[in-house]
DNA sequence: CGTATGCTTGAATCACGTCAACTGATGTGG
DNA sequence: CCACATCAGTTGACGTGATTCAAGCATACG
């Protein structure tokens, strides 16, 4: 299921020729200018990652955290006597994937990028270094993680307390919301590379009956995934059907809703 | 359902004739002795809550945190169109219950006793002046707020891949777990003061579905919940009965499994 | 080519929700 | 003190949403 490829450190290679640039990406829009400025060039190493590429792998020591830059990556929980492990978050351009690993050391779940990926490392003693100098970075990035903890107390409500179309159409209305703030712009087409199964893993309802919810869904004129494409065909009728609403994401500006 | 009593200032007394001491309290005990030596001296406010009072509502700006001395404490989200709404996390003494609002200000969700409770305020101005001067601290306090971003991954798996069995058994183990570091020791018996109900809203099974399920972890010899008492029977099969791995709970000294 | 993967669909089954009736404990007011 | 209401919990009967099993189809790939 998994290329059981644990990132070598060989995989680790230098920023060049492309420096970071665009801080107008996603999440590090809640970074300031100058914020983002010190910690960039802190960030001298990418990461690419094929489909099914294991990040990061429960309760291994990291040393460092990463930044996605392109893709989309999952924190996934594997279960014992379970062929399909659970999905317990995603990841967006310009999230932390595993800043959560800088205080804890090491995480309960593993890091797996499901579509071809690129990440910029951060060395976890470099970032002790920026923020000993910066109380009011650290505290943007302790933001930044809770701001997770926000969304995983959203899948929890989704996942426990809604019904399959409900959860599916409010999964694929967080993923549209996101995906705005990772682009920059409001779209009414997304590449989506994930497959069902990926969002069957995400929701807790069985591949099969997401494919049939899918196709409600189509029906049902709120939007429709064909050739690995995500139409939103009305985001008002998807949002009402999910009971959507997205304050918990705490938008940066420009998309602030909070 | 509520007593819709938001906290008033009038609640918050101070807390005379009885200071903070023990700081060998569940997860405070992540904190060096220094570190609780700073910080308890600036907790000199305390609430003492009834059984459905709302403690801090979603969306309220919060200028203070508060630490869970006694008592149990739900975070919930209100649904519209439902009638009762879903718990997403729970608080045991030891842990600080909306400490996420000091990076963020505002809760997306409600935070509620479940029984009679008594809680010590920080204000966060007060928090701010400890956090700049002391880096480590404020590392000690990031961490707290990501173990709990742990708990909520772990609750996403539990309610989102596990069946209504597995579900109650690991919501008791946990239960049972995170008691004995509230408490100190690991015990057979509890009192229980939650109700059915409260264990439905948490694992997102009805209550009726709740009450089935307590009868067949009691007729399997797992653990039995009767006059508000919850009894282990067995914590081996409990544990086993729920797929229960404690990790995810990063237990300080001298619970340490992780 | 053959094989693997993603998706779709149908039919059978079952876990769980819903509705409803009943119990026992607790509390309140006349 | 009794009548009554309320709330937590239990149990049975029934309905249904979702899983499971299975077959089939399209596309991609070595």
């Amino acid at each position: 299921m998994t290329n059981e490829t644990t990132l070598p450190d060989a995989t680790l290679r230098p920023a060049s020729p492309h420096p970071l640039s665009p801080r107008q990406m996603g999440m590090m829009r809640h970074l300031s200018d100058q914020q983002w400025a010190r910690l960039a060039p802190a960030m001298t190493e990418r990461v690419t990652a094929l489909p099914d590429t294991v990040l990061s792998t429960r309760g291994k020591k990291l040393e460092y955290s990463l930044l996605l830059l392109d893709g989309l990556v999952a924190r996934s929980v594997p279960r014992a006597d379970h062929d399909r492990s659970t999905f317990v978050a995603l990841q967006f351009p310009g999230d932390f994937v595993d800043l959560h690993a800088f205080p804890l050391k090491k995480l309960d779940h593993d890091i797996v990028a499901l579509t071809p990926s690129e990440l910029a490392v951060i060395r976890h003693d470099k970032l002790t270094e920026l923020l000993n100098d910066d109380v009011e970075l650290a505290r943007v990035l302790w933001s930044l993680t809770l701001v997770d903890a926000a969304i995983h107390r959203h899948w929890v409500m989704r996942n426990s307390a809604m019904r399959a179309f409900g959860r599916v159409a409010n999964f694929l209305s967080e993923f549209d919301a996101r995906m705005t703030v990772a682009l920059g712009e409001e779209r009414d087409r997304y590449p989506l590379a994930i497959t069902q199964a990926d969002i069957a893993d995400a929701t807790g309802v069985t591949k099969v009956h997401v494919s049939r919810t899918l196709r409600d869904l189509r029906e049902d004129q709120c939007c429709a995934i064909r050739n690995g494409t995500l139409e939103i065909i009305c985001r008002d009728r998807l949002r009402k059907r999910g009971e959507f609403d997205d304050s918990y994401l705490y938008f940066p500006e420009p998309f602030k809703t909070v």
